[in-house]
Order: C-alpha cells, then structure tokens, then sequence
RNA sequence: GGGCCAGUAGCUCAGUUGGUCAGAGCACACGCUUGAUAAGCGUGGGGUCGGAGGUUCAAGUCCUCCCUGGCCCA
C-alpha cells in the first residue's frame, strides 16, 4: 500500500487514512430484484389509496383526460396491450406531475363475436347446442366469460405499474353502459340518420345464417363458370355500338341480380372482331366482342374463338358512359323483367388475372359490387331467400335454388344469344365451418347510419379530424381519406352477446318508429335491468307502451356493431357523474384503430354531437420480433408481457416502451431486453450513487447558487434543459428519445463526468468544505429530478430511491416535477463547458497514450501541462483544470510558438512527486520534512485529518 | 392487388427547410481502477445511411423504380 519513494528512510507503519474518508453510504440496492420488490410496492400503494390521494391532492387543477380505448376481454394480455396501457399510464402520470389532475378510467369492451364463439366451443366440448340454449342464458354465459378476463387482464394492468380507476373502470356490458348505448342509437333513430337498407353478407342458406368472417372456412369447391355477353346500347363511339361486352363469372346464379358491369380505367381492351370459331362454340363470326387485351389469349382457349382482329385497343376510362343490356333481357319467362340498362363503371377492385378483365356487379351478392353500386345509386334486388332460392325479383327464376341454377342460366342465356361459353373451375371458395357447406353472399336488411344525409357526418368528420391534433401528424391523412371514402355506417349484427338496436318497425309502413318516450323506457330498463330486459316475454308490450299494440310493430332483433358500443364509451365515461370533461384531451391506441375505435369515435360523437370526442390521436405501431417480423405463435416468436415481468420486472418492460420511437413498430425480443437491462443498470446506480452521497445530508449544508462552482452551475444548467424537454413532451405527447436523453445524461454527464470528477471532493474533502457542500447541494437537486423525472416510466424503482431519501414521505408519485429556477438556465456557460470537455478528451486521450506506452495507471497519478490557444487557456485556473480532469496537476498555458491549427497536446510527464496515502494524488509535496505528522498525506487531506475528531 | 408508413453501425435511436451529418447510448475488444466493486473510468474497431437510377456545384436529406417489413383494405 505504501507507496515509498525509492531509498526513502525505513518508517513506522503509516496510519490507514480509509477511515478518514467520506464513501457513500445507502442501503438503496445495486440490484433491482425487481420480479420480488414490485410486487411490495404495489400492496404499498393499494393500502395507502394512492389513487385517492392524489385525487384528492388534484382537486382543483386543471383535469387532463386521457380516454381509454377498451381492450378486448377475451384473454390474458398481448405484448401489445401492454405497450399500449404502459404509453397511457406514462403519460398520465408525466400529466399529473406536470401539474394537472390526471384522471383515468380504464375501460373494457365486452360484447362481440369473438367471446360467443369461445362459449359455443365450451358447449361444442360439453355436446350442447347454442340454438337449444335460451338466448338470456346464452348472454349470461357470454357476460360471465368477459367478467373473468375483463378481471384477469385487470391484475396484469396493474402488475404492469399501471395507475388508473381500478374500481370504477367502465365495461360495455355493464347495465349504464348498455343503457347509453341505446340511448346513442336512439339519438340516431331519432335525428333520421339510422335507416334501414340492403347490404350483401355472408350467409349459409343451409343454417339459414349470416355468418361472420371467423365462421368461414375456404375449401375447394366446383365451381359453374360463364362468359356472357353483355350487348352494348348506348357509347359515344360508333364501333363499340354494335359490341357486346363479356363478363366471367364464377357464380352465375348471381346474373338475375346483375344491374352494372365494372372495368379497370387503366387496363387494355380490345375490340375483337370474330372471325372464326371453334367447334362447338358459342362465339359467332362477325360479331364485336371486348375483352381486356392482355386476356385475349385465355380467352381464346376458353371461349373457342378463332380467327380474329383486334380492331381498336382502348383504356378502359373510354368506356365511361356506356351502357349494356342485361343478359336475360327479353327472357319469355321473366315477364319483362331484366330491361333496364347496365352501365359500366370504374371500379378499382377490377384485375387481368383471370377472366375477361370485365366485372359483373351484382349488388346483392358481392362486397365490392355492393360498394360499387352505392357508390353510383344501383338498387340492391333482394334475389335470393334466406334458404338460398330465388324470389319473385329474380324474374323467371323464382323458386329455383341457387345452387342448381347455372344450367337454368345457361339455357336463358343461351336462347337469349347471351351465352359466350361456359365451364367448370376449381377454386378455394367459403364455406360454413359449422355444416361445411359453401356459403353464398345475399342481400339482407341491415341498419345503416348514414355518412351524408342532412346529419353531414362525414362533411362534420372531415372538419373534426382537421381541429385535431396529431401525433405523428401522418394519421390526419389516413383517417381522413378513410372518412372521406367509406360508405354509409352498417352498425347491424345478427347476434346474441351485444346491446340490441331497440327499434320497432312499423309493419304498415316499414319506417322504423321514432317516438322519444319509447326509447326512454328502454334506455330506463337497460339502466337498471341491462339490455336482457329486450330479451324478456312481454318487452315489446313494456317498450311500446299502452297506447300501441304489438301485432302492429316487428321487435327489431339485431344487436349493434361492437365498434359502435366501443365508440360510445365516450358518452357513457366522460360523464358529470364521474367529473370527466368531454371531450378528451387524448386518445391513444394502435394505428390500426384509425379505421377502428378513432373512426367509430369520431362518427358516433359527430353524428350525436357534432363534434368530435377528442383533441389530440396519438398512434402507436405494432410490435414486431427482433427481425421486425410480426408476432404469432407458429413462428414461436411472441414475448409475452407476464414473462418479462416475472423475469425482468415491470420497470424494465416499462423501460422498454419509453426507449423506443413508439409512433413507428417497436421491436422486442430477448436481446433487446437484454439491452434494457443494462441501461436500467445504469440508470438504477446513478440513484444509487446519489444516494450514497446525500448521507446525513440535511439541508443546512446547502448553498445559494450565487456561491456554487461552475461546474455545478453546469450542472443545473442540464437539468433546465432536460426539465424543458420533458415538460414539452408532455405537452405535446411526443416521448421520442427523452427517456434515451435521460439516461445519456445519467451515462454520459453524470458518471463519466460531474460524479468522476466530484469524488475527490466528496470523499476527501472537509465534511463541511465549500465545494464538498457545493456538490452536495446539487446532488440533492438530482435525485430530486431525476427521480421524480423517472417516476412516470420507472414507477417502482423511483419510488424505490424517493423513500431511501426520504423515509417518511408517502410516495414519488404524490410529487410535482420540482419547478426549477429560471435563473438555472445559462446557455454561455455551457458553451464554455463543452469546449471544456473537448479538451478535456483530448486529454483523456493523451493519458490513454500514456497508459499505453509507460506504466501510469489512473489519471490522478499523472501531471502534466497542456499548450493550448489564447481562448481556451483563459477558460479555467489550472487548479480547475487538474479536478476537471482527474489530474494531479495540470498546466494550461498559450504557448504562441505552438502551432495554431494543431490540436492542444499534453505534454509531460506522468508522476511528479508521492502519492497521497489519502486522495491518491501524486503531488510533490507530499512527504514534506514541515509536516511531519503526516508524511504520506498532501496538505489538502493533512488538514482535514487534522481538522477531524479522534 | 390497392392505400398509408418505415428501412442510418450487432441493438435502441439522433440527424431542422439538401452543403463538417455520418453521430449518441448500449453491446463488443483492449487497458485502467479496486474508495459506486456482480460497480466505475478511459481508449478503440464497427455503417458505400435497404438497392438502382435521376435532379443538383452539392443528397441519409428531393424525384422515380425496385426489394424487405408493418398497418389497413381487397
């Protein structure tokens, strides 16, 4: 330990000064332990009401309200649940220490498909069938199974550190929220926005059901095919008056609800004039058929067609304007029927993979045809039945099944003339998973909200989402062009576990019944009773009321689109009654929701209010692996958030969220948390080292500003900048690289820098030197920042370092950011500051030569001088320049000799003199005959010691 | 197939209106320290900024196309 200088006189064993340092002294940890501690914090929090002191500590402040989008309860959470509630429940509390009061309803959405159909499978395994089961029974089965996982995902919220109004989250299954769902719908009966209209869906004529897309399952099927010819009636141009255009067709059952043909305005077509044909085909020579060019030759082997000329080739935005006749116009059976015009229209969904590059709309029977067709005012025929046969609007067909129909449409055809060939194909086509038979798209009656009626919806919307503010600022665009662009609202389902549309229909007149004491006693049923009470014998008698009979109304029984319960919740959380504003400051969700719970928010609330239900959309992406590849279980590439928690604990997944740029997809995986965990390493001994360091620290030691070294000034300086980054992000919900810049400045400013350099002072300086209580004074403002700062993200740990400072306080999370003098903020300072630390790099970097080519081991032990320009030898004494860095001595001087353009070298030296025994600086005079009491000490450390009691 | 978005060192991210912008932290390697020690400090090696064209005196930074990935549709 001794460190003699060479052919020095033998002395008696030296005191060991170590006593006679200050070392920092905390019980706070290095390890987090945090899968065993944050499960104590949270029973700490539970037990004090957290919740309820700070609403109560709010009371009064200005109210900022993040609205919740409901997860889903049918499972335990998803990683990127977990993101989407740790983001909200930053930002609430990042609000709530801003200085708002920051009130948070978590809510859930219960009803929906998805958890009926996890009931049908508990009866599948039991042998029961859902039809034999009593709807009210069914509901209640359904309500028991979302209540369970609304409670387990619940737990795993707030295993999540996440703070909210656990007790009084809202769920849409419960009674109020039924009731105000309803209530909603009224207002849309009642304001003439909610009709009733035609709209194809997926349906099994065997079940006699409309069947959603989860209830589909593809399988191949034999299909009928049919090339028909729809002669040409009315163009602009001459040579296309005498043609006829074909269609192909896979279902040509569909033909008797044809009513337009749809082309691709950028595709090729060619005007084909027949020349010859193959046996037995239906082609005629001499006639004009157009078919898209890059088709013609399949279309040749599938239709027999033989030797031709393409007369014309034209884009398909040529045909604009024209108009067909119907295949089976003129059929002696139809009565007339099928006379009016086709027209051809553009449509986007048009493609040259197969067929003729012609498609046949039928409105009823297809999803594009339908939107097509409302695009351009076609009707919808209601041709086919619910048990899959033709109605009397399906002129010559009705009765027929649809499934036997294409040799009965072939045979019209053919006597028509219409009939271009005909054919089988193999191809993957729906079927029902529960009897496995093909299903068919039919026209049924739904409910709609209209987009563009004198309720403007849409014109509303698109003036709602240019008020709002987003973030990132890109979702403006997309919601808007999905607003500008959908159709008209169907919000029907035909279910059992939702909130019934509690509408009657006139059976006289067909017009819903619009009668406002009506739908107050549902509303009021709902309220007490939930919606079952539509269910109940006798509700429509109760509903309808005495002055009404029954016989003369039919109980619409249909429930209401999830996504119109989900954009509801606004109405029925941001209440009085709860102390909510309406609308919200924030909703935060997946992008995905643009088309999702942001756009059924909007129309809901514009549509009944006028307005929208928020200010600001923030959107986050999706989590992906650590190759950026989507999440499933046959990739074996899914984190699950309740693994991280029990391995690495809350704050690290936390961590995880806030060190991402969230707006984009974040990526996740075993080395990424790995990653984590080392920063949360360093972020978690910065606390500690502070701690260590405010031991016995009291207050009385602190010093005004005015008395502080540059280098703490500095210091606060940083903290005004950090603090002025986190207060911006708050405002404008915008965390990108703020948490990453905290821990840079805990890396970077504070260990590799301010604390390097400061130990000297803190250990080995007088208890009460001006400098020791100097750094002193600003430690404690950095553990008061940077705890609080961290409190948000690191709900645990922050509170982990708050008590081991304060042991009597209640928590971190009943504290403000501390609001920190303006006069703090010194921009010259740190100018001169970060020529300082270049400098000091280079010096850092001559050293390491040092290091290298002798043998100088800290940079303590070393002296030396540094030549360096006018300017920067005026910046610091010398004496400030050795502390800052980490030298014995250093000597910055101007040397004019010295070249100008060359980088300021330090000369030197290495060791000149004898260590310190005490503070491990090499100073000559160390050793001095004058003090002879303490021979191994430097003068600094003899006058502490001295200064010491025994 | 369509709409929108993204692709900068192994990882997470910075890089205003095109001109020291090729950076930070982490990881890694080497060294130091042993008075933050299952810690701390220093130094260093890593990227033709997804690819190919183009505009320009000058392009991660603008345009076109392509590739890869994501979301939403079809």
């Amino acid at each position: 330990m001794n460190d003699q200088p060479p052919g020095a006189p033998e002395t008696p064993a030296t005191r060991d000064y170590r006593g006679t340092v200050i070392l920092p002294k905390t019980d706070f940890p290095m390890r987090g332990d945090l899968p065993k501690r944050e499960p104590g914090w949270l029973a700490r929090w539970e037990e004090q009401d957290l919740w309820g002191r700070l609403r109560a500590k709010s009371a009064g402040r200005p109210k900022f309200v993040l609205h919740d989008g409901p997860p889903y309860a049918n499972g335990p959470l998803h990683i990127g649940t977990a993101l989407n509630k740790i983001l909200k429940d930053v930002i609430n509390r990042a609000a709530q220490m801003a200085g708002y009061d920051a009130d948070y309803v978590p809510g859930w959405d219960c009803h929906g498909l998805p958890i009926e159909w996890k009931v049908e499978e508990e009866y599948r395994a039991k042998k029961k069938n859902k039809d034999e089961v009593p709807v009210l029974e069914f509901r209640a089965e359904c309500r028991a199974y979302a209540d369970h996982w609304l409670g387990v995902q619940r737990e795993e919220f707030k295993r999540l550190g996440v703070l909210g109004n656990w007790p009084g989250r809202y769920a849409t299954m419960d009674f109020p929220s039924e009731a105000v769902i309803a209530a909603e719908i009224g207002r849309f009966l009642m304001n003439g926005s909610l009709y009733r209209g035609l709209r194809p869906v997926m349906w099994s004529p065997v079940e006699k059901t409309a069947l959603a897309e989860a209830e589909i399952e593809y399988h191949d099927h034999v299909s009928p095919t049919l090339w028909a010819r729809f002669p040409i009636v009315k163009a602009a141009a001459e040579d296309l008056r005498k043609a006829s255009v074909v269609i192909w067709t896979t279902t040509p059952w569909t033909i008797p609800g044809n009513r337009a043909i749809a082309y691709g305005e950028e595709i090729d077509y060619a005007l084909v004039h027949v020349e010859g044909v193959a046996e037995g085909s239906n082609l005629k020579v001499g006639e004009f058929l157009l078919v898209a060019l890059a088709l013609l030759p399949q279309f040749e082997k599938d239709t027999g067609l033989g030797a031709h000329t393409v007369k014309r080739v034209l884009k398909g935005a040529e045909l604009a304007g024209v108009v067909a006749a119907h295949p089976l116009k003129g059929m002696p059976d139809a009565k007339g029927g099928y006379a009016f015009d086709v027209p051809l229209l553009p449509g986007d969904f048009v493609t040259t993979e197969a067929g003729t590059g012609f498609v046949h709309i039928a409105p009823g029977h297809g999803e594009d045809d339908f939107n097509l067709g409302r695009a351009h005012g076609l009707p919808v025929p209601e041709t086919v039945g619910d048990d899959g046969t033709y109605t009397v609007q399906a002129p010559g067909f009705a009765g027929l099944h649809v499934w036997k129909a294409h040799d009965a449409v072939y045979a019209a055809c053919e006597a028509l003339g219409t009939l271009a060939a005909k054919g089988k194909l193999t191809h993957s086509y729906p079927h029902s998973w529960r009897s496995k038979k093909p299903v068919i798209f039919r026209a049924t009656p739904q409910w709609f909200i209209a987009m563009d009626d004198s309720n403007e919806i849409r014109a509303k919307s698109l003036a709602a989402i240019a008020a709002t503010h987003f973030v990132p600022d890109i979702g403006r665009n997309r919601i808007g062009s999905m607003v500008q662009n959908r159709p008209d609202w169907c919000i029907s389902r035909q279910r059992a576990w939702g909130v019934p549309i509690p509408v009657f229909v006139s059976k006289q007149s067909g017009e819903p019944l619009r009668d406002q004491a009506v739908m107050d006693r549902i509303v009021e049923a709902f309220r007490t009773e939930g919606a079952d009470a539509w269910y109940q014998p006798g509700a429509a008698a109760r509903f309808l009321g005495a002055d009404r009979r029954v016989e003369d109304y039919e109980q619409v029984m249909d429930i209401v689109d999830v996504w119109f319960e989900s954009g509801s919740t606004h109405a029925f959380t941001l209440t009085p009654e709860r102390g909510l504003p309406w609308p919200a400051d924030l909703y935060l969700e997946g992008s995905d929701q643009h088309r999702g719970w942001f756009q059924s928010s909007l129309l809901e609330a514009v549509g009944t209010r006028g307005v929208a239900p928020f200010k600001a959309i923030l959107t986050h992406g999706f989590v992906l692996d650590e190759q950026g590849r989507k999440m499933s279980k046959s990739l074996g590439n899914t984190v699950a958030p309740q693994d991280v928690v029990s391995k690495s604990g809350a704050d690290i997944l936390r961590l995880w969220v806030m060190n991402t740029d969230v707006t984009e997809d974040q990526r996740i995986g075993k080395n990424i948390l790995e990653q984590q965990g080392e920063l949360y390493r360093r972020i978690r001994n910065t606390l500690r080292w502070l701690l260590g360091n405010l031991d016995g620290f009291d207050g009385s030691e602190i010093l005004p500003y005015d008395q502080l070294p540059e280098l703490e000034r500095w210091v606060l300086h940083r903290l005004t900048e950090l603090d002025a980054k986190l207060r911006q992000a708050q405002r404008d919900h915008d965390w990108t690289g703020v948490y990453p810049e905290i821990h840079a400045f805990c890396a970077a400013d504070l260990s590799a820098f301010y604390f390097d350099i400061r130990k000297d002072s803190l250990y080995c300086d007088a208890q009460d030197s001006p400098r020791r209580r100097a750094a002193r004074t600003v430690i404690d403002q950095l553990h008061r920042c940077l705890t609080t700062w961290l409190a948000p993200v690191l709900v645990f740990t922050a509170e982990e370092a708050w008590l081991a400072r304060f042991p009597q306080a209640e928590s971190v999370h009943l504290q403000d950011w501390p609001a920190l003098p303006e006069r703090w903020k010194d921009e010259a300072l740190a100018a001169k500051w970060a020529r300082v630390r270049e400098l000091r790099s280079h010096v850092t970097t001559c050293i390491e030569d040092l290091r290298r080519n002798r043998t100088v081991g800290a940079s303590v032990e070393v002296s030396g001088e540094l030549r360096v320009s006018a300017e920067d030898a005026s910046l610091l004494p010398d004496e400030e320049w050795a502390e800052v860095c980490i030298m014995s001595a250093l000597r910055v001087w101007h040397d004019p000799t010295y070249p100008a353009d060359q980088l300021p070298m330090l000369l030197g030296t290495g060791k000149l003199g004898t260590k310190c025994d005490r503070c491990w600086r090499v100073l000559p005079e160390v050793g001095e005959p004058s003090r002879p009491k303490h021979p191994t000490l430097c003068r600094r450390c003899e006058a502490v010691v001295e200064a010491q009691p025994a």
